[in-house]
RNA sequence: GGCGAGGUAGCUCAGCUGGUUAGAGCGCAUGAUUCAUAAUCAUGAGGCCGGCGGUUCAAGUCCGCCUCUCGCUACCA
């Protein structure tokens, strides 16, 4: 493949609603950074795009519960957002935002295009509409009572309670959360990208010609995607928070969120392009560009179907050449979760950490998701600080500084004659650099900076090969060379940690008394001449110590524990029901007769139960919990008057009465002692 | 249940289109060394490459079945 001219490297924006950790870096941010920090050291053409996307309903709703404004909502986030990601060494060359005009402009422009070419589906629906705040009601703007459990704070789209995907319509009793008042049924008119019609006329093509060059986890999705058939995506919804719909008579209606995010990275560039004098077209529009996106793998329909459908249903675009996604890191063993606080926190860290960047930089390298989901623990943080960064390569630094100013007082000697084994070495140092150059260039992260360690291990063995401290009672001039092939070392350290390790690579020039080099420097054997003077050193890293990482681990633990507190703590009762309520419902104590799964279910067990009434059929969602052959025979609690409902074409008549802790763990709701079939709870 | 991704040394992971005794880092053991933040260097131990079956002269690598983990999805009143 042809070298292209430029590059435009974007990062998944950020979503607006809550501070950055650990998973967001390690998925799209560090792999990016380092990316375009090579380009940059080899002099390319790169613009580094990113910004906050603060559209969307979930940043609404967060807003209304506060009692501010949407904009207050993603003024703070975006503000703190950017500030960590500057402080943390992500180095944008724009770090922009979806609620700026520039990018409203070219969010609706770009929905005008495709609407003039006549690339939408028109589909005309009823929705409910709140005739008090004039607006029609996105699905989490409506609650009412779940269908199927009966929980009065259902929302619109899903019940809480229960779980189940629900559309509005489904709701019994629908309440606004804007007026409280009951919505109505009102006809409104919606745009659709047909993707479905794209998948056959080149999607489908295009995803199977990048089968080799993506990431097996990447197109191994998108073909996930593809065989399930795509279908016409909604483009608009009505909402009064995002880009409104540039179509006159349409007032009142915003681009869906998923469609006006992707377009910030267009718009970010553009913003950039302005202040830097530069042409955005080249990058977008330039067959000569190519264009990588940077994500994690809940992104990749995204980044891989719709955008790309969007870039060529609008047209003049380029592709993606690559979308490298990450998987998923743990912490600690667990998923991280923002709700239940279990994460590190960016803004946290830069604070218990001061000046300790490239130790998280390095740790969350050297473990990326790449291929599977990944496991961070504090404990190998502490591993990886200790054992290689100040062990490996802070050291190496600290022996060669401080040989060169004990022996030289700082000043960098001549070189004399090679032996075969400095002629190895500095050859080695070239394989270094070459392998490092592929695996950066084919997204191999954490292979890329264990390579880049060999470096300081080749430089550390170097020396123990030729004992310079010995050597330098019976051969003076030989240690010269040493210690000027030792420098070289460290030089060629200082460009190709700067990509991984930026602080650390700055820390290091400045000990050298040096400028930021050009990459391919580091394949030289002399980028520092003889007779140049490098300051004197202090370390690169520090250890971290025991108490420092326990903190660490006691802040997860406090968490974990405020959890497990929040779980135990029983839901408030609900509202009071009279004693007519309570004598509708005819419990029974039954016996299992028969127990089979339902096929093709992980919950279902297919009950026949003796009411002592009747026998009947029983559909239950217990076989997490229990297997069918355990619960033959047993007494149960059952329901008995609940309107039949077919489940998985299976007619169940009543309900068996279970327990439920906040696990999600059932246990059977049953007599005390054995009792005739067919008596009465009451 | 369907789809996708994984299951390789104690731990975290490489092993590209099948080819000589299966690799790396960390950890562990032994030895060497002292310029260096008790750091470094060398050597070594440690693997039925999740299980079973198949294709092949040859399989960690290809095919089928099973099993476990993660994600999406269906199902749960």
């Amino acid at each position: 493949m042809k070298k292209p001219k430029r590059y435009l490297i974007t990062s998944a924006l950020p979503y607006a609603n809550g501070p950055l950790h650990l998973g967001h870096i390690a998925g799209a941010y560090l792999p990016a950074d380092i990316y375009v920090r090579y380009l940059k050291l080899k002099d390319k053409d790169v613009a580094f795009i990113c910004g906050s996307d603060e559209h969307g309903v979930p940043i609404t709703l967060r807003a209304r519960k506060e009692g501010v404004s949407p904009q207050v909502i993603v003024d703070k986030y975006h503000k703190m957002i950017k500030t960590a990601f500057s402080e943390f060494g992500i180095d944008f060359d724009i770090y922009h935002r979806t609620s700026s005009k520039l990018h409203h402009e070219t969010a609706s422009d770009f929905f005008k295009t495709m609407y003039e070419k006549g690339e939408f589906i028109e589909k005309e629906e009823e929705q409910y509409y709140d005739e008090k705040e004039k607006q029609f009601l996105a699905d989490r703007y409506i609650t009412g009572t779940c269908p199927k459990c009966g929980y009065e704070e259902a929302y619109g789209d899903q019940c809480e309670k229960c779980g189940t995907s629900l559309s509005p319509k489904e709701l019994k009793n629908p309440t606004s959360r804007l007026s409280g008042n009951s919505p109505i049924l009102k006809k409104t008119k919606h745009w659709y990208l047909p993707l479905d019609k794209y998948q056959q006329e080149w999607l489908e093509e295009w995803i199977d010609s990048h089968k080799s060059n993506w990431k097996s986890n990447v197109y191994g999705q998108c073909k996930s995607w593809l065989n399930g058939g795509l279908q016409p995506r909604a483009v608009t919804r009505d909402l009064d928070w995002g880009v409104p719909v540039p179509v006159e008579g349409y007032e009142g209606k915003v681009l869906y969120v998923w469609f006006d995010a992707p377009i910030g990275y267009i718009s970010a560039t553009k913003a950039w392009a302005k202040e830097n004098n530069k042409n955005w077209k080249d990058y977008w529009q330039s067959e000569d560009s190519q264009l990588i996106h940077f994500i994690g793998k809940d992104n990749i329909v995204f980044h891989c179907l719709i955008f790309p459908a969007m870039l060529k249903a609008h047209g003049n675009y380029i592709l993606p050449d690559n979308v490298p996604a990450n998987e998923f890191l743990n912490l600690e063993g667990d998923k991280l979760s923002t709700s239940r606080n279990w994460a590190v926190w960016i803004h946290e860290y830069l604070h218990d950490f001061p000046g300790k960047q490239d130790v998280l930089r390095y740790t969350i390298c050297a473990n990326l998701p790449e291929q599977k989901d990944n496991d961070f623990t504090w404990k190998d943080f502490q591993n990886r600080n200790n054992n290689e960064l100040v062990a490996i390569l802070g050291n190496f630094i600290n022996r060669t500084i401080v040989l060169t100013h004990k022996h030289y007082g700082g000043e960098v000697p001549e070189r004399g004659t090679l032996t075969d084994f400095d002629k190895k070495t500095l050859a080695e140092m070239t394989v270094i650099k070459k392998n490092l150059e592929k695996s950066i260039e084919s997204f191999r992260f954490r292979e890329a900076v264990k390579i880049a360690m060999d470096l300081a291990r080749l430089g550390n063995k170097y020396l123990a090969d030729t004992e310079p401290w010995k050597v330098i009672k019976t051969d003076e001039e030989r240690v010269k060379t040493i210690m000027n092939i030792s420098i070289q070392i460290s030089a060629a350290l200082s460009i190709i940690i700067e990509p991984f390790l930026p602080f650390t690579a700055d820390k290091l020039r400045k000990f050298l008394n040096i400028e930021k080099l050009n990459w391919d420097l580091a394949g030289s054997d002399s980028i520092i001449e003889a007779g140049h003077t490098i300051n004197k050193a202090n370390l690169l890293f520090d250890k971290i110590e025991d108490e420092a990482i326990e903190k660490q681990i006691q802040k997860l633990m406090d968490s974990k524990k405020a959890n497990q507190a929040e779980q135990q703590q029983a839901e408030p009762a609900k509202e009071n029901i009279t004693f007519d309520d309570f004598v509708k419902m005819d419990i029974r104590v039954g016996t299992i007769l028969e127990a089979e799964r339902v096929p093709k279910t992980d919950k279902l067990i297919k009950l026949k139960i003796d009411t002592g009434i009747d026998q009947r059929t029983v559909v239950s969602g217990i076989a997490v919990d229990h297997k069918p052959e355990d619960i033959i025979g047993k007494q149960v609690s059952i329901l008995v008057n609940l309107e039949p409902r077919k489940i998985r074409g299976i007619v169940s008549q009543g309900m068996i009465l279970m327990a439920e802790d906040a696990s999600g763990k059932l246990v059977f709701a049953v007599p005390e002692v054995k009792t005739s079939n067919g008596a009465s709870i009451k």
